[in-house]
DNA sequence: CGGAAAAATTCAATCGATTGCATAAATATC
DNA sequence: GATATTTATGCAATCGATTGAATTTTTCCG
């Protein structure tokens, strides 16, 4: 019985064919042709808007499609045409447990990137990896088949893993460190220069007793800590190394101890990230110490919250967005079986208000 | 010829199969079958652990898989078993396309949500939609095949495609407000309580002319100005909407125009998002005036960073982690084929430094 | 040692879309 | 109007793992 007052036609309206009969479903190609009359191949070519197929037939059957509500199974179809569309991207949890996947640095990287995959029509399978836990876990996603390309959200401290499945494994790019010599494609920042150049911004600022803040077990951090002792041994000013985790949750802790003990002992913090500036300057103040006359500091990363701080942050920028497109740039042209190069970008120092005027 | 001096057995050495001939890599059961002297069949019994092989060949193929570093076609599994052990996560860039995908607070339940999936031995299909551009942008990711149950994180303006989606497609779950009747299932807060709960707050401490920062376009947002315009309207407290976008980079040109210009109609901050609550506070600290002495502050979601504010934040909480755990709990026993039904928390007020002690 | 029961393995169909090749239908050419 | 040519569609193998049923091998017991 047709529904007496039907306001209208709303799309809604499709669980019953005209023909008077409830069909269950249209869920496979072939049920599809089945309704269309022809089989599954044609349409297949059809939805493929394939030249091969009549105009008359492939359009009976895209308007079946769309009024059955058809949709194809990716599986079944990507199994077949050895193309998943998708693209790993995978956050190593390697040297810090706790440093929690919501990081905002690898975040926001973590938006550019999608937005990046999904405008170029692929999409993201996201893995959070704890490799103290499954030493393979690199090889189970490069190997599962669901991908088409790896990309890494940071190496942590998994270089050496990295190297070896890269040896085999071509699609495959790493936000992070480049090592002369080293086989897989990385993006990232030269840490060392920006370690460096922020040690000399706060001696041309007029400190003279450097801090660094945070673990140097990561290898990005270890070098940007390795960039400020270069400048410091060079102008023979004392360095004191405060390790701290990555986490908001645990640093806050852990810093106010540091600070307060060794709070005597520095003019100038560079910190490993704009998370641990931005605790550093709440520390401060809560001591009463005056940022920038008292103390300089200096973040990394220039994450958009660091316009946010009090005083403003000065730090040192990466440019994620960048980077974002560069990685996928990069994986795409893997994937479709270039080879591809390593890209080392220049990190540059963003002046804000928590470092005094140069001389 | 044999490498001269290789300096022990590595791991990687594993190119050259003992009886001499350089062998392809084993990519498929029947390759390791072969090698085993077995068919495929019993060889994916054997990895599947089945009590049906024996166990001496079980683990002998064991032994082969490992040592051939072989790894299971996903794609092809879960074509035939029809699980695909795979969530789709998908934000809805609905009613504010600037809204980043980096949304701190929707990638801190992202987090949370990534840990409580992949500790369940699911992987994620994270999903940036733009309703706009496809309106069927729900039915293609319920229906691609590609995943056992789908999350939304937000439902943005688009309760009513996903009441439509929903009434068909069971394993679906949103973060997001409860509307008596609604046939989907949301998790989420009871954001007009939150509101509520903030405006009391203000009034406790002596406001009497309240603020609402933040556009009302999304549902949820709209529920927490309701709930402060609920207890406004009681008492007879003035309330003065200040819409601006959600989004950090967006948000601090517009707040400084609005807080500037009406900066003498209000003594008492509700903001919509705790970024929005840092962001005035900044601007109110710019322009002299002293929190909460002056003016009472109160955020929206108590981040990690509500913390770490100068002075701290005084917020509502969400119990995001507790969400996320209640929201993959939900979307499992859906999946298992359970009735699954809504849940709203109750929100509450943290108090930190930026409201004055009440009477 | 023979035959039944139990255990281990093989066989073959299946999941659903894709695609090269074969065939049928429509159009062109003389 | 008969043949050549183009165009459209059907057919069937394929991707690789899973699983029920059939078959082979092993074990058990009188």
């Amino acid at each position: 019985m047709p529904p007496a007052m039907d306001p209208g036609n709303t799309p809604e309206d499709k669980q019953v064919e005209n023909d008077g009969a409830e069909t269950a479903k249209v869920k496979t190609l072939a049920d599809l042709g089945r309704i269309a009359g022809v089989t599954a191949g044609t349409v297949s070519r059809a939805l493929a808007g394939s030249e091969l197929v009549s105009k008359r037939t492939r359009e009976r059957i895209l308007a079946l499609a769309s009024e059955h509500g058809f949709q194809l199974n990716q599986i079944a179809s990507k199994l077949r045409s050895k193309r998943t569309g998708m693209i790993g991207v995978v956050i190593p949890l390697g040297h810090e447990r706790s440093q929690h996947i919501s990081d905002p640095f690898f975040m926001t990287l973590l938006g550019h990137l999608a937005d990046e995959i999904t405008e170029r029509g692929y999409s993201i399978v996201l893995e959070r990896a704890i490799p103290e836990e499954k030493p393979d876990w690199l090889d189970r996603i490069c190997g599962s088949g669901m991908v088409d390309g790896v990309i890494l959200i940071g190496q942590s401290d998994q270089f050496e893993t990295i190297e070896r499945v890269a040896a085999t494994y071509r699609p495959l790019v790493a936000w992070g460190s480049y090592h002369v010599g080293q086989r897989h494609c990385a993006v990232g920042t030269d840490n060392r220069a920006g370690g460096a150049l922020a040690a000399r911004r706060l001696l041309a600022g007029g400190s003279k007793r450097l801090a660094f803040l945070g673990e140097t077990t990561g290898v990005e951090i270890a070098e940007r800590f390795a960039g400020v002792r270069d400048v410091a041994e060079q102008v023979g000013a004392s360095l004191l190394h405060l390790p701290c985790h990555m986490s908001f949750e645990l640093m806050t802790g852990e810093l106010e101890g540091l600070l307060t003990q060794q709070g005597e002992r520095f003019d100038g913090i560079v910190a490993a990230s704009d998370l641990i500036a931005m605790t550093a300057l709440k520390i401060l103040h809560g001591q009463g110490k005056q940022v920038p006359s008292d103390v300089q500091v200096i973040g990394y990363d220039d994450l958009p919250l660091a316009t946010q701080t009090m005083p403003p942050l000065t730090t040192i920028r990466q440019d994620i967005s960048g980077g974002a497109r560069e990685i996928v740039q990069r994986l795409q042209s893997a994937i479709a079986g270039g080879d591809i190069a390593s890209l080392v970008m220049a990190p540059s120092l963003i002046e804000r208000e928590t470092t005094r005027r140069s001389a």
